[in-house]
DNA sequence: AGTCGATGATTTGGTGGCTAACCATCCGGA
DNA sequence: TCCGGATGGTTAGCCACCAAATCATCGACT
């Protein structure tokens, strides 16, 4: 039996990969994995805290769009096309997600006075209730998810991710 | 005709949201939003880029992890359960990998000498064309991703990301 | 009035990921 | 020796999301 030989870290072998290919930019590399990871960690605790309450990430923005639409600007509602825009999915998604809201009682579809293409969408009291139960722990988790940063690291932290977002553009070109 | 209103931004509808919340930390949560947006954008380019080569994260990863290793260890190949390891997948959706880059020839899985419940996975040679015609252009990207950032900030943005880690347990903790 | 491009919503078909349950093999202790 | 828990990989079924094609309606232009 041979002693297993010492394991060989990730940083190890993008240091190796960097030598092959001199277009690696390790650090930019080291770092862009670092944020697809931790985004896809928090991703997925996100959808599993959301689960207990029934709800994905997409219902749950959307369901707080309607929220504090309502609140704020006396219930007119929002159609389909505005809620995809501000939820970051394709409208063929938001037909969905409208569906199965709708199936569990938590939204409703209203026709639109002055356009037949579209119609609005309003928050049952059912869906108020939900989310007035859940908003209070599920901000507190947010908030404790945030702590570890003060507030000036913060600042600083979106500051960075909006530097990243500016290189988006360059990464996807040609 | 009445004037339409100025727009809400979605800042404001968070100050009052704020308002009704007390747990709600404004801007913990406008962090936290900011990196998942960001997070969905980076994701979905990535994916796009790959997708030009007929590939996904997962099987990107998958071939990276093999390409590297085989370079740096000399071919001895990984088991699938290292693989899920370290592409952050299940070992159930390593397998769906696993079996279609074999369709597409692009790994080969071969016979554990020790342990008849496993098997070591191989890149093809023409794994090894693809990824070293590939890598070079998907290396300038990343690095055009990256270059609005400094050394220094981009040690600080590997920083602040690994704090937010920290958070995560709070974050999901009962 | 009639027509046609623009704009909405939906349907269809596909992808990638997950969990839970399953079977096979290994290995250590009775 | 053999049994049972640990550790592999796979299967089956689910969900969220997307792109492309389709259908309805609107509105402007002739």
């Amino acid at each position: 039996m041979s002693v297993s030989p010492p394991p060989i870290t990730r940083f190890e072998r993008l240091q190796r990969l960097a030598k092959r290919f001199p277009q690696l930019d390790s650090s930019g590399l080291e770092t862009c994995i670092t944020l697809l990871r931790l985004s896809n960690d928090l991703s997925d605790a996100y959808d599993a805290s959301l689960a207990r309450h029934g709800l994905s990430k997409g219902r749950f923005t959307v369901l707080v769009r309607l929220y504090s639409t309502s609140e704020t600007e006396g219930g007119r509602g929002l159609i389909p096309a505005e809620l995809a825009e501000s939820s970051c999915v394709s409208r063929a998604t938001m037909t969905g997600l409208l569906d199965t809201l709708e199936k569990d009682g938590l939204i409703s579809r209203e026709d639109h006075p002055e356009d037949r293409r579209m119609y609005t969408v309003h928050l049952t009291p059912k869906a108020r209730q939900l989310l007035e139960g859940m908003l209070p722990e599920h901000y507190r988790r947010v908030a404790a998810l945030m702590s570890p940063l003060s507030e000036q690291e913060r600042d600083t932290l979106r500051e960075l991710l909006a530097k990243v977002s500016t290189g988006l553009p360059a990464f996807r070109e040609p």
